[in-house]
This record gives structure tokens, C-alpha cells and sequence, in this order.
DNA sequence: TTGAAAGCGCTAACAT
DNA sequence: ATGTTAGCGCTTTCAA
């Protein structure tokens, strides 16, 4: 019942343990007869190595820790696939933990990782982490963020350029002719929420006549749009913006939505475009415009880029990997849709 | 740089290792003052336990392993989600693995577990992995199936009925009048998709002058649904089925998508149903009907009941907890939408 | 109530 | 090329 261990397999094999160790790590320096035994005994036993042992010896767990806001957020749910698949071909496991359970308590799932004495942590939550994630540093953690920046330069990152995909959103629903735009977003304290504003803003200052609105959200959900939807519908037509830009797609979709349901018509009445082109956007609905966020590569990208640093600490040099975002036109804003993307 | 351990933390308060190893872990029969000495080094100190040489003394990870067939699929990402809320809950880290990437290996994710010397496993896997699971249960690692069953009933296993569920499907489909069905899935050797066959064929077989047709597929993704749909667009009309049973939501989408973009109406033409009822099934362009499982709860659920296997393994009994699936009526299926879930 | 000591399974010097 | 040995950080008897 308790597990087969190297000193059961030397036994059976009639070597030594470091014998089995070797051939289980340095296959190449064994007399090849010794290494046949061995590998014969670790079949016929079953053996399989501890790796909290190895940890404990080497001090380093080839795991990476995975903090997510939400695992139901389809831009999540990829970036996460993506963190795992490089991690495993790299040949490290991944620690999953998901953030928006404990709000305000974000960090608390690196306590988490510094018990496991994870190699590194990988962060795609908006909750605010910097200074916890210093002390992991100081402590011979590394991080790397993805879809948001460290202003300091301290971490690594990967994310894309949120004012240029505000400005992307905005300037495609400028040149669609309307002229009364809702920002629909939050929280205001997230760095890309208040980053895809800004953009929308140069957008707007950049043409004439055209005012832009700001509501502030505490959450991004579909429920959420549903209700500001509605909310928006029921407003005298002129009151209502003729269009909205929506800080991420769940909650464009959302819109949409109680919009329709309202008796608005998307996007005659009003135009809608999301963000992070999550894949069922283009099956809304109302296909729904989005800006693409790379979502799986920034994932693959984040697990690369930590891993890096964990290979050659030596010459750690922070960088800020940057996706360029890229609009994604379909009908929801209005546009004549392009070939379209499922 | 080396973490600070139980030793450092020991020296500070100038009590023995035992004595910390005591206030972290049974606060009671420790002395007020001296317990108060050692916190407040710890804290001073910044000690965190170190899980992996915990776990190489009391043979306990307080880790489970939850392996998913693929992150992308809202179905999935529900799943994970609940498991990690339920794990958190009860003091369990997850470890992560992705089945999908290895096509015929998706065992290969319980190395990484076995490794781990997780306390057990979660599997949401179609891939054929009882004999391995077997394997780590001889070895004091036991596992809950999600959204499968163990015919031998070795293992408790959390699943919704997916005959029931076909069943539900098919009926809803004849009830509109619908008479020429096509049930489109696979790949065939998963049980959960004959499961869904069966419950169709049943139906079919119970209403008069009602055909079925089957297709089976490899994988059931958006992609594949298009091009299924574009091909069923194609078809003179009388060799075209008029109601498609889909065997998951994401095809199910796919295949409407297909279906318009080819000139034929969803459900005028060709009534549609899909499987999970995802969140995004609400929002599609034609609303799609569904079959309901609930992915979360069943998430949440299979991590409880591991970790009562956990915690009782004297009591040990296989048991196989059963959701009912439910009907979710939309547009794509003709029906009258019921108040709409969004 | 507190401390001393053994040992979990492994790796890595070091000795042979 | 192989074996001997120490020790990673913790929990847990056992003794004081």
C-alpha cells in the first residue's frame, strides 16, 4: 500500500540507491548491463518517483502556479489552456487557483503557491498582487503577469495594448457614423479597464461631435449587461447612446441582450462592440464586434517567458511582451461584416 | 534566498523546531507565552511552511489531481471551476492537467499526478483511462469520475444521464414535429455519446413514422459543426434531415452557423438541439436549445465526494451520484422559447 | 508542556 | 562506474 521507493528497487536490483537515481536522471553514465536490471526492476515494481522528495532535496518543484480570475471567462479558460500546454511541454505541472471566489483577497492563493514552493507564478487577475508578489520575489519566486503591466518594471509581462484596443473600438464605431458613445466598464481601479478608456477617449477627442459617456462596473458578467441592457432600452431614445463599448465580451453579449429584448434593435439603434473576441462572439446573436485579445498565445507566451527566467536567472532582465490587439468587425457595430470568423 | 524554515523560526523564539512544528500545527497544548514568542518570529521571519517536505513526512499532499479534457469548453471550465472552488473550500490544492493535447495518451496526465503523490484524482476525460485509475487505486490514490461511469462500479463517478438526456432531446424534437432526425457525435467508443444515441433511438422508436439518422464524428467542435452544416445545406432538400440532435452545445453552434451561412433556416428548415447548455447557448444567433447539465455543481460535487473518500477511507464504497439532465427549450428547436434563460 | 531524535525518499558530494 | 553518506524541512513518537 505505501508507496515503491528507489531503496526497494535497489534492493531488487541489487544496487545501490544512487545507482537508481542515476539511471532514473543520468541514464548515460551507467554500465548499460546495471541500467538494465535496474530499469527492469522499476517496471516490475511499478516504481514511481516522489517528487516532493526530489523537491525537497533539489529545492525546485517544477511546478508553476496559475492564478485566474475566472475559469468560466472563455478569454481566461484559453489562457489558461495555453499556460498549460507550454508548461507541459517544458515539462513542468501546473497549480491552478481562481481569484474572483475571495475578492480582496486575491493574493491569498499565492500563499498557496509559496507553501508548494512553486518555481514561479503566473498571474491573470485583476485583483492587485504587486505587493505580495514582491515578497514572493525577494523570496526566489519569480512572476510573470499576464493582461496587465507592473508600471515598475519589476515583473515580466504579457498583454496587450489596451489603448490601442480602445481606440480601435472607438474610432470603428466613429467611422460607423455615431456620435453618442457609452464606455461600459470596471472596475476603475484595473489598470486595462481604465487603459481601453483612455484609448476610447483619444478616439473621441480626435473627432468632432462626438461626446463619450462613462459607466463604471464592479464585475464584467453577462448577467451584469443583461441588466444595463435593459436599463439602457428603457431610457428615453434620446437619452440612450448610439452605441457602447464594452469593456469585455461576456458582458457586451450581455447587452445585446436586454437591449433586444428592450425592443432596441443592435446595431440600428445602437451599436455594440466587446472585447477579447471570445469565440462565441461571432455566434451571438447579434455577431458580436470585438477586439481580439491572442488570449491562448499570451498564456503560451506568459508560461515561455517565466520559464525563461527560471532557466537563466542570472541575466533576469524584466521585459514586457506586448500583443498588438485587433478589431474584429461583425454585425453588432453596425458594420458590414467582414469574411466572417467563427 | 533559501527559505526560512522551521530551524530559523526555532532559533529566534529559542524553543525547539517541535515546538513551532506544534504552534503551526496544534495551537492548544502549547504555553500562551511561548506560542506568542514563536509567532511573533514568524512573522518577523516571513516563515512559510514548506508543503513538500510536510508531505514527505506525513505521506499527505493535500493536493488532488483534476484533469480536464479541454479548458476551452465552457463545459469543462465549469466543471474546473466548481472543483477548485470545493477543493479550496476543504483546504486542497489543484493540480491541472489537459487531456486533450495528447490524443491517446490522455493517461499520461496521471504520471504527473502519481508523481505528485496526489490524495486523488478527478477525471473529466473521455479518454480510456480506467485501467491506469486502477493502477493508482491499488496504489492508495483514489479517483471520481466526472461525467462518466465505471460499468464495475470500482470508482464513484458524478454524471448526468445522458440517456434521460437524449431521450429529453429527441422527444422535445418529435413533439415539434419533427420526422426526419439526425444525431450527429462521437467519437463512438465514448459511452456518454451512445448513452445520448440510446436515449434518442428510444424516443424515436416510441413515436410513429420517425427516421433517425446517425453521424458519428471524431471530436465535437465548432469547426467540425460548420462544416457539417455547410455539407447538410448542400443536400436537396429531401435528402436533408429536419432536426439535428447535436451531441454538445459548441457543435451544436457550429452546425447553425453552417446551416445559415448555406441559405437553410434554423428551425424553419432544420430544428437544432445541442448539449450542456453552456452559458453562451442563450446568446447564440439563434438561441440554441440544450440539454441542461449542471457542469458546476457536478465539479463541486465529485471534489466533495473524493474528499470524503479521503477522509473515511475505511468506508470506502464506490458510489455513483446522478444528476438529472433537463430540457432547455430556444428558438433553434421551434419551440415557443421559454422565459428565456440568459 | 517542551525537547531530542528518527526518518519520510531523494540527490549530490565524495570516496572507492 | 558504483557505493556511502549526509541532509533537504518537516512531523511524530518518546523521554524528560
Amino acid at each position: 500500500m505505501t508507496a515503491v521507493s528507489m531503496r526497494d528497487v535497489a534492493r531488487l536490483a541489487g544496487v545501490s540507491v544512487s545507482t537508481v537515481s542515476n539511471v532514473v536522471n543520468r541514464p548515460d553514465g551507467v554500465a548499460t548491463e546495471l541500467a538494465a536490471r535496474v530499469t527492469e526492476a522499476i517496471t516490475q515494481l511499478g516504481f514511481v518517483r516522489n517528487e516532493a522528495a526530489r523537491q525537497l532535496r533539489t529545492g525546485r518543484s517544477e511546478t508553476l502556479g496559475l492564478t485566474v480570475l475566472d475559469l468560466s471567462n472563455p478569454f481566461f479558460a484559453a489562457i489558461a489552456t495555453g499556460v498549460e500546454q507550454a508548461a507541459a511541454a517544458a515539462g513542468y505541472s501546473v497549480l491552478l487557483a481562481t481569484s474572483s471566489s475571495i475578492p480582496g483577497h486575491e493574493a491569498d492563493t499565492l500563499d498557496l503557491f509559496e507553501r508548494h514552493r512553486v518555481d514561479g507564478v503566473l498571474v491573470a487577475s485583476a485583483g492587485n498582487m504587486l505587493e505580495r508578489l514582491d515578497q514572493l520575489r525577494q523570496r526566489g519566486i519569480p512572476a510573470v503577469l499576464i493582461d496587465s503591466l507592473d508600471d515598475r518594471g519589476a515583473f515580466s509581462s504579457v498583454s496587450a495594448n489596451n489603448v490601442t484596443g480602445g481606440r480601435l473600438a472607438a474610432r470603428h464605431l466613429i467611422e460607423n457614423g455615431r456620435t453618442r458613445l457609452l464606455f461600459v466598464g470596471g472596475p476603475r481601479a484595473v489598470s486595462q479597464m481604465r487603459d481601453r478608456l483612455e484609448g476610447c477617449q483619444e478616439a473621441v477627442l480626435a473627432a468632432r461631435g462626438v461626446t463619450l459617456d462613462v459607466k463604471w462596473t464592479q464585475t464584467l458578467s453577462a448577467e451584469l449587461g443583461l441588466s444595463i441592457g435593459s436599463e439602457l432600452a428603457d431610457r428615453p431614445v434620446h437619452e440612450r447612446p448610439d452605441a457602447v463599448f464594452a469593456a469585455n465580451d461576456m458582458l457586451a453579449l450581455g447587452l445585446i441582450q436586454g437591449l433586444v429584448r428592450g425592443g432596441v434593435r443592435v446595431p440600428e439603434d445602437v451599436a455594440i462592440i466587446g472585447y477579447d473576441d471570445i469565440v462565441f462572439a461571432a455566434a451571438a446573436g447579434v455577431p458580436l464586434s470585438s477586439v481580439r485579445q491572442p488570449s491562448r498565445a499570451m498564456g503560451e507566451r506568459a508560461a515561455a517567458t517565466l520559464i525563461d527566467h527560471l532557466r537563466h536567472p542570472a541575466e533576469y532582465r524584466p521585459r514586457a511582451v506586448t500583443f498588438e490587439p485587433s478589431l474584429v468587425a461583425r454585425a453588432s457595430s453596425g458594420a458590414r461584416p467582414a469574411a466572417s470568423v467563427l
